[in-house]
DNA sequence: TAAATGACAGATATTGATTTTTGTTATTCA
DNA sequence: TGAATAACAAAAATCAATATCTGTCATTTA
């Protein structure tokens, strides 16, 4: 497939391309390697374990979970409206992906639950995105938060049932919207927002 | 030990302290016969199937957080005083339970993911018990919450991180206890209540 | 001479033969 | 006669022999 010299980039598509077909409990090196057409050593080269390569597979893919919420950060506009927005696009990207591939859902949701240091980096880029909407609000006078870092972090724990995939079951229940518009206009009112935003439905 | 005719109580005693020492997964309905000196047979006079067993024993252990609870929404007092001390009383007894025996602890996790309907019914409660103090909070005029039981459900999701046993390797965070109270400012603003806990003269 | 290989040891996973467990039922017991 | 049992089939767990995988490194390749 490749003449040129293998690379970090190749052999995460390989991975991931394996990890697919196969799920995460029986991919091994070996598969990777063959998929790629090289000795498994190989590998070696460039991830020091198989945990690296693991972990190197997660973050590409929680990173494109945070990427394209960057956009709604960086936009114009009422901080509540960007800050609803930017949650319900959240929540959208999680649970189209669910939707999409329950299983390789299932897959990506097992290996990263073994990726401790992919997710605390993960966590810290959404809670940062949080609290410049929350810092930003606050300097527009939208919001009152004291400590805008510690209330993205508490927004974030609050909605948790929400993004997190250890939740993931509980978003078929039918209600799931109705329960996020309940739990944001609790926590709206403690941001000293008006809490007049509208829901947006997913889908 | 018993002479007398055997009892779905002392089935339940036995399967729990078999529990506690062999472990969730390595309990056979036979153990616990033999812990009872019957045949396992006996067994199944009193419970359809081990499924059933392990539902019952797992409702019973449920049943030991949210019965101390009630006396919290039973007392005299401000609501949102008792809103918090319930919460806190919540917590404490799930961490208890936790610190004091780790892997009792997982054996009922882990019993408890497979006996949805008992957690149903204990979440239920749980849920049921928030309403009541709510409710009677809105009554005194000390909350503003124009839906009592959706409010509850909302408090209840909002606050999973923190008494969800799924969550539980996070307790061991020490900033939990920081995060929770300022998870608290944020949804107690929301229900209208003064973070400072004033108490309104009632009566 | 940097990149890749292939052979290797120790750790881990698979497999299939064997045992244990679950759940049923005909029989015994009190 | 209702409660308990013991014997049983089917399903699930165990175990040890076998195979595969991970990670290393001396050698080969381009």
């Amino acid at each position: 497939m490749n003449e040129s010299v293998l690379t970090a980039e190749q052999i995460l598509d390989a991975a991931e391309q394996v990890l697919r077909r196969y799920g995460p409990a029986k991919t091994t090196v070996v598969d990777v390697a063959r998929a790629l057409d090289v000795s498994h050593g190989s590998i070696y080269r460039h991830f020091p374990s198989k945990a690296a390569l693991r972990d190197a597979v997660a973050a590409r893919w929680l990173h494109r979970v945070s990427k394209p919420l960057r956009a709604i950060v960086e936009e114009d506009g009422p901080a509540p409206e960007r800050l609803r927005r930017w949650f319900d696009a959240l929540l959208a990207i999680k649970r189209a992906k669910i939707l999409d591939d329950p299983e390789l859902f299932a897959t990506y949701h097992g290996m990263i639950m073994d990726a401790r240091s992919a997710v605390e980096a993960h966590v810290e880029e959404l809670v940062g995105q949080i609290t410049e909407i929350i810092d930003d609000g606050a300097k527009r006078g939208e919001f009152a938060a004291a400590d805008p870092r510690r209330t993205a972090e508490a927004l974030f724990q609050a909605t948790v049932r929400f993004h997190n995939p250890m939740h993931a079951p509980e978003w078929r229940d039918p209600n799931i919207d109705r329960d996020f518009d309940a739990l944001w206009a609790l926590v709206t009112a403690g941001l000293g927002a008006t809490g007049k935003t509208k829901a947006r439905p997913h889908q």
